[in-house]
DNA sequence: GTCTATATAGGGATAGAC
DNA sequence: GTCTATCCCTATATAGAC
């Protein structure tokens, strides 16, 4: 909206300090890191910046803004219950195979990484649109009745620790982690993991427990 | 082995810093905040554990063997193949949900927190175990043939996700995370997946990409 | 084995010239 | 908008008394 110069060297930063934070997590990312490896100098960042943690914020803000993208261009499009669900698993392991590090951003911030509790909206609101699409198909006798929520949970933990992970905890499992032959292989898998789960078969998985947003026995006081 | 005055301090420390570290990883804690917590003085640390990197090295190997002791105990018990994959499961969710810090720090760990490329041996010989009794359960057709390692790391990073990352992004999926409602919610969840996948039904999954350690394919230069 | 005091370094952030 | 120089604080680690 402004100067042309200044946009290039803000996406730069961009770009680069989501590499940084996500190999090395917000603490372990220097300033003079990402300053150097954009090419100018750590006082330079500042003047785009106002602190590292605005950076932080700015990265992670434009990682959630793509991922909302995708999954709503993916919710809108055509076709069964089953091609969605399908569609969805396809197009978030793309997602993560072509942004490793802005998965592990991700990751480390659900595990606490922010400098305070950095608190996300935009993660829940997320979930939940995939998992009310999963509720919908379900009450529509489409997919099977197995807990929405757990499984839309299980498909993002499981996606991103076989691209995050798995490479370091089993490297045997995806030589190349990020050439097209894994990614087609983690699609592969877990497409035929989440349809053995949401197809006919087995019992139905406590349906009791499958929304209840209050379960009305918890707190042990401890 | 000696002194019982040192056991029990090195004892508490190791048990305080698995929760630092585990809470913001290894960049993020600070020694200080340990040894307040433990109720000494900065220093006093440096008696037991010559630097912050080989506290951090003690804290995982402590981690470590404890997983591995519990996948042991159950690979060894009685029962069916589809038992010991029931026993396994509920076994790793108890590890998990009794040792929160612990879970966060191995995850941490495979994210690429250590100060140096500090890599474990021990993480894949553990995964192989599991992976191995899963493979040879399958060659004698006790198990559907799914793959194996994908399944076994599919449970290990869903699981984890879980009790970590899931309050954060999902807070009403488990109102209170750590209570054993819970742990028996998501015992139960996972084990329905994992049996869905691992009993008959479906489609074979690709068997050719089943176990290839070295595919022929690969290596796409960049 | 625990303390107080201190050495040393590194990193986030600012000032101000150009 | 980018630079050099510098401030200031915090964190790891050490020295040495008790």
């Amino acid at each position: 909206m402004r100067q042309s110069a200044e946009r290039g060297t803000r996406e730069r930063i961009l770009e680069v300090a989501e590499a940084s934070l996500g190999e090395h997590g917000y603490h372990g990312t220097r300033l003079h890191d990402i300053a150097h490896r954009v090419g100018i100098q750590k006082a330079s960042l500042f003047h785009y910046f106002p602190s590292k943690e605005q950076l932080y914020r700015a990265v992670l803000d434009e990682g959630f803004g793509h991922a909302e993208q995708t999954i709503a261009r993916v919710l809108a499009s055509e076709g069964s219950a089953l091609d969605k669900v399908r569609a969805l698993v396809a197009a978030y392991v793309d997602m993560v195979a072509a942004h490793p590090a802005r998965t592990k951003l991700l990751l480390r911030q659900s595990l606490g990484d922010a400098p305070s509790g950095y608190h996300s909206a935009d993660s829940e609101r997320l979930l939940r649109q995939v998992a009310s699409f999963v509720t919908e198909a379900q009450r529509q006798h489409l997919l099977a009745p197995i807990d929405p929520l757990g499984i839309v949970l299980g498909v993002v933990g499981m996606v991103a620790f076989f691209f995050t992970s798995a490479p370091v905890l089993a490297p045997n499992w995806l030589p190349d982690p990020w050439g097209s032959a894994s990614i087609e292989r983690v699609k592969r898998h877990v497409v035929s993991v989440v349809e053995r789960c949401l197809t006919g078969g087995g019992a139905p998985d406590d349906e009791a427990a499958a929304l209840p947003a209050q379960p009305s026995t918890v707190q042990p006081s401890r």
